[in-house]
DNA sequence: GCTCATTTGAC
DNA sequence: TCAAATGAG
């Protein structure tokens, strides 16, 4: 091996170079770094439109970052095995870094990746920059994993949290020769009809941004998150989740921006910093069972009586339910990749309560459409709604959606924004249209059943069904017992 | 085994 | 006020 064998930098979910342990360790290594990012379409869960959208300027991003400092991405699409091991020879490659992803079979994967280099002996390290606590660093004092929410944050509030890592990016060394590179533009990550033009109003999918809409959330909202993470008609939450996602913040970051700013232990910024928990959490259940993406946790829940039905899932896809507040949401889904959680709650209530729909099916769309898409926290949120996770909601709390469209969006204008059609309606009757008299509806311009549905599923009716087939799942399951 | 506590609600 | 299962200690 030359003495200047190269540092071969593996990126993956983790598209930064501030924070960044795994590019530390190249520069602390003292040899040429060269970057690669390897399109590896994962079989079970490939990357879904609004996903490969922000892939490719988050990529084109990181591009330009690198080149601040000579240094390029190289791109290669394939087996990632192949890849490394392909780069490894070709150019006498003397240490692969990388930081680590979480999903199971990408843990597999890395894990033989990992193996096979060590036995060539190459040097090969792996690094933490995607979460505060590694989810095997988190035990109960039975020594297993957290099941629960409450006790598992508190515990991990216990501990110190880690400090963002220096990355010393002035003292990085620039190959001689630069292995081929793929061109971004040909890997087609951008969709071929123009459906994103309201994604380009709405995000922009770089670093900086991603700083900057930390700050200004540290800033304003974070005082007053316990009130504006509820309200899809205000600008409330951070919506740093796909930065999160892909890397271009780390969870260190955000709690270094928080911390001396605001008072971590109450309030909006305690509730705020207990989100980043909930985070945590899903990978925490993700790596201790992972197979939560397709089965249901509680294993009684294999028996639940679903009524698959591909006209009602695809009225919910399509945002015509009948029901104002959830209607609003899954059209904001489709038309900027993101959904205000509170909203996510109720549009997933109704599809696997009032709907009888597999939390499955409603976890796949949300997957195709998210630009947030992850599997651990997506996991997470559709067993929790479904009640057959970890730490689920009672079986019994069925969200009225009404109820929460008046609570929440009480002027309506979320609804007005998302569901044009209903734009007209005062605030009185916009999460009921049915409730409203002819002559309002009329002087609206709101025809039910022609310009806007009724209610697919009638609230008591759908509320009633659900609760009865929670009941046969439990004598199921006491029967088994 | 006993006690304690529990993200997001509404009939 | 209600509900009530279950994890965690």
């Amino acid at each position: 091996m030359s003495v200047n064998a190269p540092t071969l930098l593996w990126f993956r979910l983790d598209l930064r170079l501030d924070d960044n342990p795994a590019m530390q360790a190249a520069i602390a290594r003292g040899k040429p770094i060269i970057p690669v990012f390897i399109y590896d379409e994962d079989k079970d869960w490939p990357l879904g439109g609004a996903t490969r959208w922000w892939l490719h300027h988050a990529l084109a991003d990181l591009q330009e970052q690198l080149s601040c400092h000579g240094l390029k991405l190289v791109l290669q699409s394939g087996d990632s095995a192949e890849v490394i091991s392909d780069l490894v020879e070709k150019h006498e490659i003397g240490a692969v870094f990388w930081n680590r992803c979480y999903e199971p079979r990408t843990i597999a994967r890395d894990s033989a990746i990992k193996q096979q280099l060590k036995s060539q002996t190459i040097e090969v390290e792996s690094f933490n920059t995607s979460l505060l606590f590694e989810p095997w660093e988190i035990k109960n004092k039975t020594g297993n994993p957290f099941r629960v929410f409450t006790p598992f944050w508190k515990h991990c509030l216990a501990k110190s949290f880690p400090k963002t890592i220096n990355c010393d990016l002035g003292a990085t060394k620039v190959p001689r020769a630069w292995p081929d590179s793929e061109i971004l533009d040909d890997w087609k990550l951008l969709p071929r009809i123009s459906w994103d033009a309201e994604f380009y109003k709405f995000w922009k999918p770089t670093r900086k941004a991603g700083l900057n809409r930390l700050r200004q959330f540290v800033k304003d909202a974070v005082h007053d998150y316990g009130n504006g993470r509820d309200r899809p008609d205000w600008d409330g939450t951070s919506c740093l989740s796909p930065y999160l996602h892909f890397g271009q913040i780390g969870p260190r970051e955000i709690y270094e921006a928080l911390l001396g700013k605001v008072d971590l232990t109450k309030g909006g910024p305690r509730q705020y910093l207990s989100e980043i928990g909930w985070r945590e959490f899903s990978y925490h259940i993700l790596y201790h069972f992972p197979s939560v993406p397709t089965e249901p946790l509680r294993p009684e829940f294999e028996h639940f009586p679903w009524e698959p039905d591909d006209q009602l899932l695809k009225a919910w896809q399509k945002g015509q339910t009948g029901y104002p507040l959830v209607d609003a949401g899954m059209r904001q889904l489709y038309a900027i990749g993101w959904m205000h959680n509170r909203v996510r709650m109720n549009a997933g209530s109704i599809l696997v309560k009032h709907l009888l729909q597999p939390w499955q099916d409603g976890a796949r769309w949300f997957w195709d459409t998210l630009v947030d898409a992850d599997l651990a926290s997506n996991t997470q949120g559709w067993q929790w709604t479904a009640g057959c996770g970890a730490d689920g909601a009672p079986y019994f709390r069925v969200f009225n959606p009404v109820l929460q469209g008046q609570r929440f969006d009480t002027e309506g204008d979320y609804v007005r924004r998302w569901v044009p059609e209903l734009a007209k309606l005062p605030s009185q009757y916009i999460h009921q249209p049915w409730e409203a008299p002819d002559s309002v509806l009329a002087a609206a311009d709101v025809k039910l059943c022609k310009t806007y549905p009724l209610p697919v599923v009638e609230h008591q009716q759908g509320r009633r069904r659900a609760l009865d087939a929670y009941e046969k799942l439990k004598f199921f399951h006491k029967d088994k017992k």
